[in-house]
DNA sequence: ATATGTTAGTTAAACTACTTAACTAACTGT
DNA sequence: ACAGTTAGTTAAGTAGTTTAACTAACATAT
């Protein structure tokens, strides 16, 4: 009957802001925590020790006195590896999968295919595959606070459904639930692009920035957007599609068809397939190009597009060059409308980034009246478990669950 | 020494809550609350009890027993005429000014031109303003709580400084600081259309929706976002500059000029003057048009592009669909983008809605694979001054702010 | 009419988690 | 060794909450 949620709300908000505090400020002091957060030394000590007891703070050491001497301070610590967090980002092609501490470090990784699993059940197999890196690494089991993951799709993070993965075949994927008969603890899933984001801004170039653009460019085109530091979703989980952007007015009429849905015009002019698509185009009408022969078996990708570009390939040059100029007025009209901090470009393209960034560069900034930061991916191949990682941190509610 | 912020701050939060709950939900009883809150009935009671002496909330009425008996419950309303508020929309032409009661019943307005008070100290002219609509309305003085205001510029909402606003020739003018010398109440100053955006939020058609963007079309073209019920302004006060949007890469690099900065490509394309601007240079080839000789000797407006093109005048017909194609691409990119749950259009040209809006309706469905909701303002040529309301009720530390 | 059950709101006592004030511990400099 | 300073603890007090038990006011059934 009735909740202690009052009384108790205080006490467990005051004891996340002073372990938020140690994980921010390490080494800090009690007294140093009782002047920063306002709250009184005793209320502070008191609620220190609850978090040693409980292995989230670690006494170590102690500092020095000031020149004017007194009683010299405790070093308190925050105790990454108080626990583990499981990171798991699921691809197309493959599953990455990893075992943290509660700073980001990764202390077991492992990755398959994911087709070989795509109708045997994929979330059987992590779950296996979890278990033996948890032996492996002879972890405690009992440590490990739970799992967050990433999919390529649109996915309700609420009721932890994936609404549609078609690289995965996966409709309105009941995923948690799946997830939960084979795994016994909590477990947060979110689209990819997202929780990459998260990863920057928990890890990488994005740390300390209050609002964040994360670019993928892979096949296709996605956006994740981090607002006053938190995760924006949009009305029903879809925004952020940047593939959806419209940057030629005229090309849109005589070219592109939204017959496809799921399927957007930027996409079609700028991502990874797209590009390779329209190399193998040309590349047929030229016979003596190096790839002729190729182009006429197979589909040439974007990444051969860039390598041939990089060697100054003209043909080449010319779809690469194309496509930077689209994604540029995408990231110009992004950054319009949400001037954020920064803008993280990620994804399989961006291996290319020494090339690609200064073009991209060039155009934004000539564009755009208030300049933005504009860097590529810091995490890179991680950011994806490392942000799901930081997804679990962040909803999971329990001590240790910073906003 | 030292603070009872801890305490206090629950039992303000406590309150706050409570007085949300009445707001949104009167007639309530106390009961009623301490089930929907999840607060003991006792401190309920005593807190509302506290709300009562303050004026804010009134017992009035009582409600029936259930059928199965019991006592009958005491009426709680949110006491709206508890204490006034001051909206000023300070436009490039003309400044409005309203006494708003907490509900946003505007109980006294009055508007003058703005140009006559440019240089010789608009402030001061609007404290008088208000001084006399306090006086005419026989308002107590001190129940007005304080003022919002919206100004047609980027601002610095933190120190309350306007960085820029070209159309009242306000260069990093210290708004608040100066309106304080006239007006002994606390003022919150923000960008207009940020404003109106708030406007729409509260009692527009964009009440109860979490995620927001309202695009004003005036000369220029401005958006407002407000996401997670919050106002973003991005990290630089820059977000939702829509007009700095690329919507035709190709027309970008040839005709476009970004040498004048603040002025953007959208606005050089679909703005109001920009509108004005082609109608002028196209009647002026067409000799027999019925506005040639006129388009000859001054510029033809946006306004009057609209009049014709409802009338069927082909050119202006020509010329507005144009603008119309622009700003539903731009309206694409921002919802591919953000997926808010309404799109709100406000400003100037959007006083021919019912023209405009299916035109718009049709390219943006067409091509969003997410249908958005794409609304008029419903506030109108109110939106600025009951947003500028609302902006103090949202940003003043008090009993009334609620979040 | 009266008894019974139900719901609204109040009162009194207990409890939680905070604060202040005064303490001890441990250090610097003269 | 003594004064001055800072870190952390102890003890008492306080604010704001809760629970439990109350009164008030109603409906319905006997």
């Amino acid at each position: 009957m009735g909740t202690n949620e009052n009384r108790m709300q205080i006490k467990t908000q005051n004891k996340k802001r002073i372990l938020q505090c140690i994980l921010e400020h390490a080494p800090i002091s009690r007294a140093e925590i009782a002047g920063k957060m306002k709250i009184s030394k005793p209320t502070v000590s008191f609620l220190v020790d609850e978090l040693i007891q409980e292995k989230w703070v670690i006494e170590k050491g102690i500092g020095e006195s000031t020149s004017q001497g007194g009683r010299r301070p405790i070093h308190l610590y925050f105790n990454e590896k108080a626990a583990y967090i499981i990171g798991a980002d699921i691809g197309g092609t493959k599953v990455k999968i990893v075992i943290s501490d509660l700073n980001g470090n990764i202390v077991a990784a492992s990755t398959f295919q994911t087709e070989h699993y795509l109708n045997t059940g994929l979330l059987k197999k992590i779950a296996k595959e979890i278990s033996v890196m948890i032996q492996k690494n002879d972890i405690d089991q009992q440590m490990i606070l739970g799992m967050g993951a990433g999919v390529p799709g649109i996915t309700d993070t609420t009721c932890g459904i994936v609404t549609e993965a078609p690289s995965l075949n996966w409709v309105r994927y009941p995923f948690i639930k799946e997830a939960e008969r084979y795994l016994s603890f909590p477990i947060y899933v979110d689209n990819d692009v997202n929780v990459a984001a998260l990863g920057e801004q928990w890890l990488g170039n994005a740390k300390h920035k209050e609002n964040v653009l994360f670019i993928a460019i892979g096949t296709g085109i996605g956006g994740g957007i981090i607002i006053h530091n938190q995760l924006y979703r949009g009305s029903i989980s879809a925004a952020g599609e940047m593939g959806y952007m419209v940057t030629d007015k005229n090309d849109m009429k005589n070219e592109f068809k939204p017959i496809f849905h799921r399927y957007g015009y930027l996409e079609s002019v700028a991502g990874g397939k797209a590009i390779g698509d329209k190399l193998t185009k040309l590349v047929q009408q030229s016979p003596g190009h190096p790839l002729y022969e190729q182009a006429k078996s197979e589909e040439l990708t974007g990444e051969m597009a860039f390598t041939l570009a990089k060697k100054g390939d003209e043909i080449a040059l010319k779809v690469v060059d194309e496509a930077i100029e689209h994604i540029a007025y995408g990231i110009i009209n992004a950054a319009s409308l949400l001037n954020p901090e920064v803008i993280i470009l990620g994804g399989g393209v961006f291996k290319s980034s020494e090339f690609i960034l200064p073009k991209l560069r060039e155009i934004v900034d000539h564009y755009l009246p208030s300049s933005v930061e504009l860097k590529i991916s810091q995490l890179g191949e991680d950011a994806g478990v490392l942000g799901a990682v930081s997804l679990f941190l962040r909803e999971h509610e329990s001590i240790i669950n910073f906003s």
